[in-house]
RNA sequence: GCGCCUGUAGCUCAGUUGGAUAGAGCAACGGACUUCUAAUCCGUAGGUCGCAGGUUCGAAUCCUGCCAGGCGUACCA
């Protein structure tokens, strides 16, 4: 529809220019946008506004002139009109709507897409949480937008790749199998201080008691290191191993996941180290190795080698970010937690230094979630081992709800996440009020069935049937949806698709109360029944975006 | 101190990349179930878009400076 209006300015133009009415033939890409007031049209553009400049001359005259000269477009638009500064609006034929629906169904699943990745490969890492405990509500958010972001990018035409990247190496995973050592000598009656920045969680108790059925005592007889590694990569592998579990229940499958010790195993770090210090990239300074991060918009080098030796976390990543990219990724992006932001100068500076174009590496930054309870804050402390897991969440409130609620927020706003809001079945909680559509629909066409109306299969009869305004305004809602999807998948934004089914879901369900699908008049409820047919079908279509499910009964 | 994010109705938030009279939900008040699912709908009320300048035909949106809140600022991860 906007791309046959802007053809038919496009039209008028270049005769307005031909006949002489306009003194410049060099006209401006024409923007066409929907306007915010109803009184103002279906369609608008300041075409003529931003003309005013070249044709120099007053943007209303310039909207009389293209008015003037447009031709041929009497089936389509009713009136035209000229508003405010220079704007000019479209009135479109009501009965010119109803036929556009038969995109909906020709498209099937794939309506709303549109092909902005043309088959080039993109990956997305997210969650990506340390093997050193279950998962909380903030890697659930983290999940939640950076699989509705996968799932865009694929809609859209990318060829998508979901990653995680376990962080197996270093200190931490030392930390964890302290941890479960510690746990398990008290086990066997060797009880020590337990330190405090070691893992507090009762999983941590799990596991040592797990350890003890399997090896007995034996690890006490295992010099310190050992033991102390035993149980780290047995701890850790048993957290993974809960993590992608947990993931799955959530919906969330990763096509990849890639372990940190890997990149030291196979030499990959070492050999990117040797590599930069040969450029002079990395240097050496008061014993440790530098990378030199601030010639690429770093406030300041960064530590790649400690004084002891040992490598930073950075060292990693540097090499792990250099694999992604030799993997052919046009576009890598991470998903990280808002706290990690202070990391992102150092890492498109690595990549930079790289060779690689650091635009072509993204980060999406998900703030923080605060877990209440009924307006209530509930504890969230890691180290005191009394947070809420994801799998608490998703066991209490239900997976669609927990995923729905992540996507209700723009990701760079802090998430309020009441445990009692999410299990309401009510307004307050709108996931409810969008599967409902869905469910709603389901229960008009199986009474169609039952009642022997055969399916709506969008005969011109039947749409013709389609001229009350509220089946104009919902034909309206249904057509914009792939300007929504479109918008969400360029700015990786998927709450735009949140708000766009909840307004969708609005409409309808004001429509359910203002018109009747199965009516007498066969014809009507033939149409009507296409576009039910049509609202149901994009509600499923957007749902399946975010990751939610469509339900057939409420 | 410096950096990033946020500031819009009483509360929680959108706002089509600079457009016309700034929109939803909740909470408040008043209505609608003999009809395809009331997990719904209709109506009323609610605003100095943090503050002050600037850019232009036009600013919640862009630029500058303040104010407030959150996060970050390690040879931690």
């Amino acid at each position: 529809m906007k791309d046959r209006i802007r053809g038919l300015l496009a039209d008028a133009a270049r005769r307005a220019h031909t006949a002489g009415a306009l003194p410049s033939g060099d006209f401006p890409d024409i923007d066409i946008e929907v306007p915010k007031v109803e009184a103002h049209g279906d369609f608008a553009t300041n075409f003529a506004m931003i003309m005013a400049k070249i044709q120099r001359m007053a943007p209303r005259r310039i909207a009389e002139i293209i008015i003037a000269h447009l031709d041929g477009a009497a089936d389509l638009i009713a009136k035209t009109e000229i508003a405010g500064p220079g704007f000019i609006n479209f009135h479109i034929q009501p009965a010119a709507w109803a036929p556009l629906l038969k995109a909906i169904p020709a498209a099937g699943e794939r309506y709303g897409a549109v092909d902005i990745g043309c088959g080039r490969k993109v990956q997305v890492e997210f969650v990506s949480s340390n093997p050193t405990g279950p998962l909380h509500v903030g890697h659930g958010r983290g999940a939640a937008v950076g699989d509705a972001v996968a799932n865009l990018l694929a809609f859209c035409g990318y060829d998508v790749q979901r990653e995680y990247y376990i962080n197996d190496s270093g200190r931490q995973i030392r930390t964890l199998g302290h941890s479960v050592l510690l746990r398990y000598r008290a086990l066997h009656g060797r009880h020590a201080d337990f330190p405090e920045d070691c893992y507090q969680g009762d999983y941590i108790r799990d596991l040592a008691r797990e350890m003890k059925s399997r090896e007995g005592d034996r690890l006490l007889s295992l010099d310190e290191d050992e033991a102390l590694m035993t149980c780290a990569r047995f701890a850790a592998e048993r957290i993974i191993a809960g993590i992608r579990d947990d993931l799955l229940d959530f919906g969330v499958a990763f096509d990849r996941w890639f372990s940190e010790q890997s990149l030291y195993d196979d030499g990959r770090v070492a050999r990117s180290i040797e590599a930069f210090r040969d450029n002079g990239q990395i240097y050496e300074s008061e014993g440790a190795l530098w990378f030199n991060t601030s010639q690429y918009g770093d406030e300041k080098d960064r530590v790649v080698v400690r004084g002891n030796g040992r490598t930073t976390y950075f060292a990693s990543d540097i090499a792990y970010h250099q694999e992604k990219f030799e993997r052919g990724f046009e576009r890598v992006i991470d998903v990280w937690g808002a706290d990690h932001h202070g990391y992102i100068a150092r890492m498109k500076a690595s990549v930079a230094a790289s060779g690689i174009d650091p635009e072509r590496f993204e980060v999406i930054l998900v703030q923080l979630v605060n877990l209440l309870r009924a307006g209530a804050p509930v504890a969230m402390s890691t180290r005191a081992g009394a947070f809420v897991t994801l799998q608490d969440v998703v066991r209490e409130v239900g997976r669609d709800a927990a995923r729905f609620i992540f996507l209700t927020r723009h990701y760079a706003n802090t998430l309020d996440f009441d445990l009692e809001v999410a299990k309401q079945k009510s307004n307050d909680n709108p996931v409810y009020y969008v599967q409902y559509v869905h469910a709603r629909i389901a229960s008009i066409r199986r009474k169609a069935a039952e009642n022997g109306i055969a399916a709506a299969d969008g005969a011109d009869e039947c749409l013709a049937r389609l001229d009350t305004a509220e089946d104009v305004a919902l034909i309206k809602h249904l057509l914009r949806y792939p300007d929504a999807v479109l918008a969400a998948a360029r700015q990786m934004e998927p709450h735009r698709i949140t708000f766009y089914l909840m307004n969708l879901a609005g409409a309808f369900h004001s429509y359910y109360n203002k018109q009747r699908v199965l009516v007498e008049d066969p014809d009507t409820s033939r149409g009507r029944l296409y576009l039910v047919a049509a609202v149901q079908a994009v509600i499923r279509n957007g749902l399946t975006l975010l990751g939610v499910s469509a339900p057939e009964r409420m």
